[in-house]
DNA sequence: CCTCTTTTGACCTTCTTTGACTATAATTAT
DNA sequence: ATAATTATAGTCAAAGAAGGTCAAAAGAGG
């Protein structure tokens, strides 16, 4: 892969889903050695592909025998996945945090790849043609009743 | 041969052939330095020989590891259908003329069913916001790129 | 000549990497 | 108990690494 962002990324990712899925705890530290990086690389990986509208919930603690834990948000129900979606749209959203949640319902299947792309690009700024802050807020519009569509269409 | 744009556009095509025929990716400072031209040259050669009309999808990375990826695309029977669409929609388009295109789509196969919902959902008088006509100038706007992903992201 | 296409380069934006400095928790020494 | 030390993690900004834009200059064709 391309970088070294990337390749932590993708390894986090198998070291979720090998402790079945839900939640890794790591110490950065000991990360940043094994990739031989800086350990506030981590930070940057963390909180640039396991935000919130990744869908991830990410805590951790300082001192001796810290750690940082990673946890993938529940979404057995897609009901409550979704609302919780709209509640970190909420009145306005940027295009790169609506992108990471169109990736995050397309990795959780909720969408697929085509539709992805066409949410994704109905929410452009170049489509929006609106100037901050009301782009904003007509993309978390449209977001927003774009998941009340699929919430219906699941039943 | 004529001249550098088009020699690059015969390597890239050739690459893209040598891979299967589907897709390739290139880190553009390196290319620049293979035919001894500026980098700027091939965004140039990007813009006018591998366009969506041409049947082409470019996406792209910056910073460190960034690439260019080209895809070709299987310009399917519907292109032309989609392009009338397109000239249908122009600047400006009602909802009621949106749903009869989108529901236009959804009978000659283009998109699903879920697909057809998202994308009336998107461009819903409430969900826009807007006074007319800005309102019917967003809609169209929308359509046009969303098309425009259907056209060239199909399978 | 006039117009259209190509070539170039200066400047811009985005994403990643790195490191110095900071904050906090646990452990050890006084 | 309190203070000092050690072990972690967090923040932030600068430097580095791509790719993007735009318009002027140069070239090609009619």
């Amino acid at each position: 892969m391309r970088n070294m962002s990337d390749i932590i990324e993708q390894y986090l990712k198998q070291l979720i889903q090998d402790s079945g899925g839900e939640v890794v705890e790591i110490k950065r530290a000991h990360i940043a050695e094994k990739f031989d990086c800086v350990p506030s690389q981590l930070n940057y990986v963390i909180k640039t592909r396991f935000t919130n509208e990744h869908g991830y919930t990410v805590e951790s603690k300082r001192g001796g025998g810290g750690y940082i834990r990673i946890t993938k948000v529940e979404t057995h129900s897609k009901t409550e996945y979704l609302a919780h979606l709209k509640k970190l749209i909420g009145d306005g959203v940027s295009e790169q945090n609506a992108n990471r949640l169109v990736q995050s319902m397309f990795e959780n299947e909720v969408i697929t790849i085509k539709e992805a792309k066409i949410i994704n690009a109905a929410v452009e700024r170049e489509t929006l043609m609106l100037e901050l802050p009301f782009r904003d807020t007509l993309r978390a519009s449209i977001l927003r009743r774009i998941i009340d569509v699929i919430l219906y269409s699941e039943e």
